[in-house]
RNA sequence: UCCCCGGUCGUCUAAUGGCAGGACGGAGGACUUUGGAUCCUCUAAUGGUGGUUCGAAUCCACCCCGGGGAACCA
């Protein structure tokens, strides 16, 4: 069991809880997760996270599991083509729920079983309100809701009409079965919330066998419940829907405790994540369909070209928090060019081809050039042959008439190599009677493959290029952003239109007649390239055939010539930052809530005027500490036994409130008295403040004696600077660099000493002395 | 308006009262038969005001900002 704990990383909050569990042995030592999708519509990158998390953990600690559970309670939206299109995507990012494939249709009987024991114990009961009569007897956030008039039926009659409902005697809506929690509660989900309705629905599983579908809020708990799910791991805004989810696990007969946590779902730059919002682009044909290569579906993903190991890899590299979080698309792009860098053959591929024809190469004759497939960093080995004759294709963008001055590329006079080639000089420009550029007349420099060129060849830089002759043609896609603002969702809400209105018009180009080099020609639909110097391209398993060569662009290559600007989404931020006026300060807001507060009964005014004349509190303490009975007798107790008055006010009003947790000053197992000899302990020097918390801390867990305490754990604070001097001496000659950092003008490392010294001495070193003799002795400049 | 959850470099994320660190991006440089990759250097943050503490991103108070919540959706 340790080791199971051990092997879990504590990457992020929720791996720590669920190591913290392993330790602790909370749920037997055993961890299941779950992953729990509803079958109405494609996963997408922001589920690749969850998948990550929940499946990651059941990877990383051995004997865990993690169960792939489709969430089909609404017959209405859900699909059995969707089932299946999930579990490819799961499967292809390289999950494996193995024998663990569950769906929540085939708990329905037990749900139903589940819904008669509530009735039975008086915790659910049949509401015959209209929908409408429902929502309007929930109340708002600011009022309560008031009671439903049906609230109060006998278990009998609850019973029965239930089991009326479930033998399909009413339509829909006639009755529904809620939960009997209650009506003023501050969270909504728990003002009686709706568990079964009627729905004469066919579900694509189950076909007419329910005419009764329970909620969300009921049937999640039962299903982790049922499969013994110990950590439940769901996005942030279902936080509130968690109060509900333990009533109902505490409220029916099971034997496992699954526990819910919450983290922030993964949202991407320029797209969408929302169901809604993604089946309206393949609905309205905005996009071919679910796996369109721009769509963040896992689908689309896949068919763009990305690598199930690099959505991992991203989605590890962000980690996992609670804050909410847009994240950069090109820290995707980052995660998919690190994976393809080492996995991509190269070839060249001409987008937009310009003829080139070499004047100096030998009429009709060519050659086949041995190319390698890797880069000289990249360790693989493999080559193909490149035809190369007098006549071949360069691209459009690799020719400039009037180049800028640090221009790499062909210029008229100007030399540049052809990737694993000859060097050319372009000599004449060609163009046609409406002036476009027709060809390009260069000249070569024989024998220059492999070697340098002769002098006078001054060579720019590199360029693709495929001969005109011994090239195929071919379809290549281009994709950019699907969106051209970040959050086209918040835009749409902010400005009152569509978010279809922010769709990108340029995020598919097809260029229809681009030319690539032969060796491609056989490989099967799917194969990955680099196009040198373009990007990274898959073949597109749709639409190649055999004799019809289609590629999407996956990503472009990092391009560090014509780079774009900074992050769009940070100004966007700072640009939505709303101007505001100076802040009251934290005094002034007192001031206001004191000149609004009632008055206090004349009792504890008395004493407030006499804990600040007689004991010398001042005003704001005073108050405080007279705001009730209790308070004000706790501190009176404390004094009485001896305490000092101003660091036991201090105390009471900072330190106390954090040790008592929600308890009560009357429920703590310690009273003013004990508290009383603390603060006298603290003032004598005994203790440390430090080590007094400690005290605390033990106090209000079992309630025994500070004196006690200290004697038993040997607390008593090290205050003298002849015990304190040698371990000084001691840590400041084990840190010698630091130590010279800090005399170099790094003063924060003071905090460092501190924590050294307070660590050897088990955290009872005075640290004003502490301090003060380390800030002597680091003072001096270091000694020989 | 009431309840709940959040707020750390431009972005994502560490730091469980003790050195504000890493990654992406950006800038500069080295190298280069990909303006790729790699390597080096630099850049840049604790929402605000008070309080507690020897010491606060961390604890407390108030404020500000963001998200979620009044489906018979999930």
């Amino acid at each position: 069991m340790a080791s199971a704990a051990e092997s879990l990383e504590r990457r992020d909050f929720i791996r720590a809880i669920v190591a913290e569990d392993l330790k602790a042995g909370t749920h037997d030592g055993r961890v299941v997760t779950r992953f729990p999708p509803e079958p109405n519509g494609f996963l997408h990158v922001g589920h690749a996270k969850a998948l990550g998390l929940s499946f990651g953990i059941a990877e990383e600690v051995p004997g865990a599991r993690c169960h792939l559970r489709f969430d089909d309670t609404n017959p209405e939206t859900e699909d059995e083509a969707y089932v299946e299109a999930i579990k490819r995507d799961v499967a292809w990012l390289g999950y494996d729920w193995g024998e663990h494939l569950y769906f929540a249709s085939d708990y329905f009987p037990k749900m139903y079983e589940f819904a008669e024991h509530l009735v039975r114990e008086g915790n659910a009961y049949v509401d015959s309100q209209t929908e409408d009569e429902i929502r309007e007897g929930r109340g708002t956030v600011t009022e309560p809701g008031r009671p439903s008039p049906f609230r109060d039926r006998t278990v009998e009659e609850n019973l029965d009409l239930l089991r009326r409902m479930r033998a399909g005697e009413f339509s829909d809506g006639a009755h529904v079965l809620r939960g009997k929690i209650d009506m003023a509660s501050p969270n909504m989900l728990l003002r009686d919330p709706v568990l079964y309705r009627i729905r004469h629905a066919s579900h694509y599983r189950t076909g007419d066998e329910w005419c009764i579908y329970p909620l969300y809020d009921y049937a999640h708990p039962i299903e982790d419940a049922l499969e013994c799910v110990t950590h439940s791991l769901c996005t942030v805004e279902f936080e509130i829907n968690r109060a509900l989810y333990d009533w109902v696990v505490e409220n029916i007969p099971v034997e496992c405790r699954p526990r819910q946590y919450e983290f922030a779902r993964g949202n991407l730059d320029y797209t969408v994540m929302s169901k809604r919002m993604l089946l309206t682009l393949v609905k309205e044909r905005y996009v071919r369909g679910w796996d369109d290569p721009r769509m963040p579906t896992v689908a689309g993903l896949r068919r763009r070209g990305f690598t199930p190991e690099s959505i991992r890899a991203f989605w590890e590299r962000m980690g996992v928090a609670k804050t909410q979080s847009r994240v950069d698309m090109g820290k995707l792009e980052f995660a998919i060019r690190d994976d393809l860098n080492a996995k991509a053959p190269r070839v060249l591929c001409v987008l937009r081809p310009v003829r080139v024809l070499i004047t100096n190469y030998p009429d009709g004759g060519s050659e086949e050039i041995e190319a390698a497939s890797w880069p000289h960093d990249v360790p693989r080995e493999g080559s193909r042959r490149l035809p190369f004759s007098g006549e071949i294709f360069i691209d459009d963008d690799d020719f400039r008439e009037d180049p800028p001055a640090d221009w790499k590329r062909l210029a008229p006079g100007r030399a540049v190599r052809l990737r694993h080639g000859h060097v050319i000089r372009c000599d004449e420009v060609v163009r046609d009677d409406a002036g476009a550029i027709r060809e390009l007349r260069c000249s070569y420099a024989p024998d220059s493959i492999s070697s340098e060129p002769p002098s006078g060849w001054e060579v720019g830089g590199a360029i693709h290029w495929v001969d005109a002759e011994g090239s195929l043609s071919c379809e290549v896609r281009l994709y950019d952003r699907l969106f051209t603002v970040p959050a086209p969702d918040v835009e749409a809400a902010e400005s009152g239109r569509d978010f279809t209105d922010f769709l990108n018009p340029d995020s598919l180009v097809v260029v229809e007649n681009a030319r690539i080099e032969p060796s491609v020609a056989d490989d099967p639909p799917g194969s990955r390239y680099q196009f040198e110097r373009l990007g990274y391209f898959i073949s597109d398993e749709e639409d190649s055939a055999p004799g019809r060569l289609v590629f999407n662009r996956t990503v472009t290559l990092r391009d560090t010539w014509s780079k774009r600007g900074g992050s769009a989404a940070g100004e966007r931020r700072r640009a939505r930052q709303p101007e505001r006026g100076p802040d009251l300060s934290a005094e002034e807001h007192r001031r206001l809530r004191q000149a609004a507060a009632p008055e206090r009964p004349p009792e504890l005014e008395s004493r407030r005027r006499r804990f600040e004349s007689e004991l010398g509190l001042d005003a704001e303490d005073a108050e405080l500490l007279t705001r009730d009975a209790a308070t004000a007798d706790f501190f009176a107790a404390a004094v009485g036994a001896g305490a000092p008055p101003a660091r036991t006010a201090n105390w009471l009003i900072n330190e106390l409130p954090r040790h008592a947790g929600d308890r009560a000053l009357g429920e703590l197992p310690f009273g003013g008295h004990a508290f009383g000899a603390l603060m006298a302990l603290v003032e004598d020097g005994t203790l440390s403040g430090a080590i007094g918390r400690e005290v605390l801390a033990e106090m209000a867990e079992s309630g025994a004696e500070p004196g006690a305490i200290v004697d038993r754990r040997g607390l008593r604070q090290i205050a003298d600077a002849s015990s304190l001097e040698p371990v000084i001496d001691r840590v400041v000659a084990a840190n010698q660099n630091k130590a010279a950092e800090y005399r170099a003008g790094r003063t924060a490392l003071l905090g460092f000493f501190m924590g050294q010294v307070m660590k050897e001495t088990g955290g009872k070193a005075s640290p004003e002395l502490a301090r003060r003799l380390l800030e002597e002795r680091l003072g001096r400049s270091a000694d020989r």
